[in-house]
This record gives structure tokens, sequence and C-alpha cells, in this order.
DNA sequence: TTGGAATGTCAACAACACTGACGTAAACTG
DNA sequence: CAGTTTACGTCAGTGTTGTTGACATTCCAA
């Protein structure tokens, strides 16, 4: 990396980062970040007995309310017998709400209870904590580079989901 | 992201990325990034019966040969009776290879074969065309923002290992 | 109205993590 | 040298999370 940076004139700046080992650094990089990234809210979840699968689903329950579980099918990327034993957990302990569709009743609309959305809450402040500790120290310009790498790294219908849940947002 | 960026003069550059709305984007970007990461190993291992445990026990004798269990074991973060399961088929399968020590004879030095070897090829090859198409989509600063960030994330033992692996590395 | 597509549920199974207990061999230590 | 610690392996049991297969319900269109 230090001396990655001391460009020769030949070169040029586009070949620069792209060496092998340039790129088994990213990769494992990004596989001790992701360990990090998920630890905190890890922690909360063993006590409840649930997992990671619990944690998502709730999640993007919370940032589409509403949403089907189909729509969340795609979101997940897991096949739908997977995520129902999530969501029959949840449902049967009064966290999500599943609603039929008024239009269409094959549908179902999930929704966070309150005690939900508080452990939701409780999961995302922690991951967050950790998010924004990183965010601050490495400084606004880093982050910005930060998304935008690891936009191009999804895969496009991804990257469809992730824009998507993106305007919504904000 | 769009109006996140217009400064507003008493609000200081600092907080600006730091909005709850901001972090959370951070991390659905690490989630969908983290999938495309995996995917395409993840399509070469089905075929050979192996997971994504065989590919990161590969991966990291691959990056430190000699290796001890012990060592791998910290790498990972796993029990050693997980490990041990990996282990053990990629032994007998003939693509790691487990020596006694020389000096200390109760610890197994690891190494690839060359079969170990190809497969690995494989699997690094994959992994890392996706990051060097990311890596060039998103230009250099962006790769050194991104790998800030990553680093920021890790817990602080990641960070060690992470750091020792990149000394040895270039 | 009948057949097919979409949606969701139930059951069984595999991968991979975990804990706990135990065994062996080698190294260290008083 | 005796006792302890360290490194590694293994057996047994459990839990989460993914998979496929089979099936019921609902919608829609020929």
């Amino acid at each position: 990396m230090a001396d990655g940076r001391m460009l020769s004139p030949h070169s040029g700046e586009s070949l620069l980062f792209l060496t092998d080992e340039q790129l088994r650094q990213g990769i494992e990089a990004m596989f001790f970040a992701y360990r990090g990234f998920t630890a905190d809210p890890d922690r909360i979840l063993v006590d409840l007995a649930y997992g990671r699968a619990h944690h998502r689903a709730i999640h993007f329950i919370n940032r589409a309310p509403g949403t089907t579980v189909n729509n969340l099918l795609n979101i997940l990327g897991v096949t739908k017998q997977s995520l129902n034993r999530v969501l029959r957990t949840l449902i049967s302990d009064g966290l999500v709400l599943s609603n039929v569709g008024r239009n269409d009743k094959r549908e179902r609309h999930l929704y966070l209870t309150d005690q939900g959305r508080k452990l939701e809450q409780e999961l995302s402040d922690a991951q967050r904590a950790r998010m924004r500790v990183a965010f601050r120290t490495a400084g606004p310009e880093a982050v910005v580079g930060f998304r935008t790498v690891l936009e191009a790294m999804m895969d496009p219908e991804m990257r469809q989901s992730f824009d998507r849940l993106r305007e919504s947002g904000t």
C-alpha cells in the first residue's frame, strides 16, 4: 500500500491498484471487516436464540414495511422455505405481523410490531455504532470511496434492490 | 447521498455522513456487496461438495504456507472442531498437507499440495476478477477509501491478523 | 371452468457453526 | 522427575440456516 501509492510515470494510475497482491488484500479486508460488521448484532442475538437470518428479516421489514414475502425473498436471496422458518418464529414470538393482502389474497404483507421495532432498534443501534466509528475514523472521502467500491462489487440485481431501498429511505 | 453532500456551513463536514440514514445505507451496502463477494467462488465450490469454510482454509493456507492449526484458528475465528472437520476432508482429498513440526512436534504445519494450489488459483481468480472490475470501476481514490473504512471496521485482533498478512504479502 | 402460474407452508435433509468431554503427545516448569 | 500446560485430534450432541420436494391456496387467462 505504502509503495503502491508511488506512481511510476509509465504504468498509468489506472493499473496501479490492480496487482494480484492489491486485490488479495482487498479480499482479505472484506473478510475481516465483515466479521466485525456482524459481531455486535450477533452478540445480542445469541441471548434471544435468534440468528443472523432473523436480524436480516427484521432489518428489511423495518426498512420496507408492508413488503411481501416474495419481495423480501428477492432482497435476501434465500429460498422461500428458508425465510419462512425465520418468519414463522418471528410471527409467533410477536415481533412480526403478517397480513393477507387486500387485492391479492395470496400475498402476505409484513410489518414489525412494537416489540419487533424495539429489537430492530437495539440491533441496528449496535451495528450503526461500529459503522459510525469506522466512518468517523476514515473520514468523508474514504466513506464515499467505500460506498462506491461496494456498489461496484454487487451483482446487478442486488444493486437494483440496494438503489430501490436507498430511494425509499431518504 | 445526493443532498447529503450539500454542506450546511454550521454543521461541519465531519458529521455530514453520520446520519442514521447514511449509516444504514453503509450497512446495506456491506450486506449486498458481501453477497457478490462470495458468489463466484461459491459457484465453483458447489460442484466439488465444498463450502465457504473450505475456501477460507485454502485461502489462508496458501497465503501463509506452513502455518499451524492454531494460527489458522485465530485467523478464521472458528472452533478447532469446526476447522478440523474441514481440514480432514481437505487432507484426505489430497489438497492440503499436514506436517509435524520439527522444533515443536505438537504443532502441525499446513501446506497446499499442487492440487490444492490449483483449486486455490481457480477460486481466487474468480474472486479477484470481480474485485478487479469493482476497483477499476470505482477508481484508485475510491479503493483507498474502501480499504480505510474496512480496516476501521475490523475488531482490533482482526486488524492485527490483517496487517500481519499484509506485511508478509508484499 | 379448467389449467397454469404465483404465493406461501410443511417436512426432511445437509453444511457448518457451537459446546462439552476426552485422549495423546510434546513441551515446559518447579 | 512429576505435574502442568500446550497443541492437536476426535466423538457426541445441538442449533441455525441453507437446500429440495411435496402440497394447498389463490389468481388469472384461455
